[in-house]
Order: structure tokens, then C-alpha cells, then sequence
DNA sequence: TGAACAGGCAACCATTTAGTTGCATATAGC
DNA sequence: GCTATATGCAACTAAATGGTTGCCTGTTCA
């Protein structure tokens, strides 16, 4: 859980998987296109990603496909926001109370 | 959107959300009890939750008083998460496909 | 077979980050 | 006013991070 969390913090992996998820088997050089980066650096990155399992590969005679698996950023949503979400209005109502409460008291 | 991301990678941080989403307005004396972290330390998160605007403050007299913003999480879930979630099945059958294209091709 | 191509590995560097210590400021309460 | 308490600020350190360069391995294909 907190390596999904580690890998969705920086900006260009989170382009890296919307890339995936507008073209499914990108391989690595695909995916370096445009990127002002080296091959390596973009390699770095979704060694980050596949350790998150938000990323799978496939070897294909030389060349690397990558695939984007969405279900870790599935369970972030259905686990993790789902909490918040549910306690939003308390949060809020809690807020208002709590600061009348401490002026007054 | 960035900054919430970052925010979010880290455990403490999080930590920090769960305690005062189960309980609003905690000082920052009582947010550092139980971690084995300096106040410092705990300052430096929060500043952090604050500049992602996760977390909101308020000075009450000589105590600091602490409150969760569940607003840029749900921005999270429905602008970027949601995306994914709608891609999740498209997304599988694409590695299917490609796959075994691939293979034959 | 050998050249071109796709990728892997490892060492190295700069910056950021997470934490510390030490000291300063401001409020509460006697 | 003085002391204890709650927090703020700044300098410093260690480790993680994001990136580079250089070289090696493996595959395709003429």
C-alpha cells in the first residue's frame, strides 16, 4: 500500500500510467519517447511501478511490453479515500463545532 | 494536485489524516503523542499537509489547533482515480489482446 | 557472422527529504 | 513579573531520490 502511494507521488510516473492507459503494451523505448529524460532514468521509474504491482511486463523477444494494472490504485480508492469520503461532512461539522466551542470556552 | 500526492506518500502524514479525520481540532502537542518522532518533526509533516492544503489550522491562544480537509483527497478520487477505474476492464483486455497479438505477429 | 537495436546493470552525483538539536517567542497562570 | 507550557525558527545531518554516464547482454536481420 504505501509503495502505490510512494510510486503515484511523482509526476512522471503518474504520466507513465497515462500513457499505459490510453496505449497498453508500450515497450520501454515507447514510452522514453518525448520525455526529456534518459532511458534510464524512465527504466528507474517503472521499476518503481512494477515494485508497486501498478505495472506489469512482458519480455517479447528484445523488447519490454508494459501494461498498466489498475487494481492497486482500485484499492487505494475503495479502501483508503472511501474513509475520507464518508467522514467529510463530520470533518466539517467537527471544524465549526470545535472552533465555537474553544472561543467560547 | 502535485503537492497532494507528495503529501500522501508518506506514512506519517497519512497517520496524521486517520488521527484527526477519528478526532478534529487536536493541538500539535497531542498529534505528536504516541509517535516516536520529535514535535519538530511532526511540525514539518503538518507544514507539509498544510501545503497541500489537507490539513487546515487555526491558532487558538498559545495552542495550534489542527483540522483534516477532505476536499483535494476527493478531488483525487474523482478526477484521477475515476479515469482508472473506468479504464480498469478496457485496460485488461488490451494486455489480452496485445498479448497474443504480439505472440502471433 | 556481425552490425544495429532494445534493453539491463552499476557507479556516481545533486537535490530533496526526514529527522535531529538548540534556541527563541508567546501565552497561561500563580 | 516569573515560571511553565505550547509552539516557531534555523542550522545541521543522514538517507533516499531522481537523474546521469558508461558499459554489458541479448536479439534481430542482412
Amino acid at each position: 500500500m504505501d509503495a502505490v502511494f510512494k510510486a503515484l507521488a511523482d509526476p512522471v510516473r503518474r504520466e507513465l500510467l497515462d500513457s499505459l492507459r490510453e496505449r497498453a503494451g508500450q515497450t520501454l523505448g515507447e514510452l522514453c519517447q518525448g520525455r526529456e529524460m534518459t532511458r534510464q532514468a524512465v527504466t528507474k521509474h517503472l521499476a518503481v511501478l512494477e515494485g508497486a504491482n501498478l505495472v506489469a511486463s512482458e519480455k517479447h523477444g528484445r523488447e519490454k511490453l508494459h501494461y498498466l494494472n489498475p487494481v492497486p490504485i482500485q484499492e487505494i480508492a475503495d479502501r483508503w479515500i472511501g474513509k475520507y469520503e464518508r467522514g467529510r461532512l463530520a470533518a466539517l461539522a467537527d471544524l465549526k463545532r470545535r472552533l465555537e466551542g474553544e472561543t467560547h470556552g
